[in-house]
DNA sequence: TGGTAGATGCAATCCGCTTGCAGTAACGCG
DNA sequence: CGCGTTACTGCAAGCGGATTGCATCTACCA
């Protein structure tokens, strides 16, 4: 099943907006503000409005098919691809703001260890890193 | 040297609305927002207004007096007294939001394998959980 | 190809937080 | 103890990210 297809055994429709919002996001190579997102659809000279981009990042995080993230003292939140991307965080440069993917995520036996210890079912967890790129050290 | 030597030493000053502000946060059991400091303020009817609150935050932290947290998917920032508490994350429930301290973290190690693996300078993490609490299973 | 319900654009609004500025008060010094 | 410096306060206004209401448009299936 496509994401054509997916959008639409939920009810949901493939519009032309959504096609641009979701082909930006699938070229990025980091994850994207709302406005930054916008700002590329501009740039791509695609009609939309900031509104409709925040409308979509809502359906398509509803759908699975996005991931929305906040990093550590941002202020704002990100959205990436999910598509067989597997579980990750993020570092964040505080000199100019690049962030680079993590592959790891040591959290998986803690889970285990917090349930225990407060008698909480563990959801999600948030872990994102920030420090000096090389190029900012 | 106490709190308020503190304060003078930096050319900041004990006023009455930064010793309430104190005060509350030294009493609270889990990280206050600015909102629901200024709430705690206003019930024991301490005449201060929510732009002093923000302002006396910043100066704690500034002093390192306070720390500031985001938990995830809150959309706003948390305060808690450093005060000779160990460095440690935490858990919100989706239910009903009670938030709990985890005086554990796992991330020392991890800490020297991310510098390694990105070239990065790691400095600040930032790790919460959310779930449910025994209650709001 | 027409009907309908989801999607869009625009304007207005909300909410957390910050800033500017004039008046107030903490506190070290004489 | 009273004075002056300067940090602090309150009020009003402003800002940026995100959301909502509503009239209009359009995707798409019967």
């Amino acid at each position: 099943m496509d994401v054509k297809d997916e959008i639409r055994a939920s009810g949901k429709r493939m519009t032309r907006t959504r096609r641009a919002v979701l082909s930006v996001l699938e070229r990025s190579q980091y994850p994207l503000s709302p406005t930054e997102l916008y700002a590329q659809l501009k740039k791509h000279k695609v009609a939309i409005d900031l509104v409709t981009v925040y409308r979509n990042l809502v359906a398509l995080k509803e759908l699975g098919l996005v991931t929305q993230l906040e990093l550590h003292q941002e202020g704002q939140v990100r959205y990436e691809m999910k598509e067989g991307r597997q579980h990750h965080h993020h570092i964040r440069c505080k000199g100019c703001g690049r962030i680079v993917d993590l592959l790891l995520c040591p959290l998986k036996k803690l889970t285990a260890v917090i349930e225990k210890e407060t008698r909480f079912v563990v959801g999600d967890h948030s872990l994102e890193f920030s420090g000096w790129c090389p190029r900012c050290q």
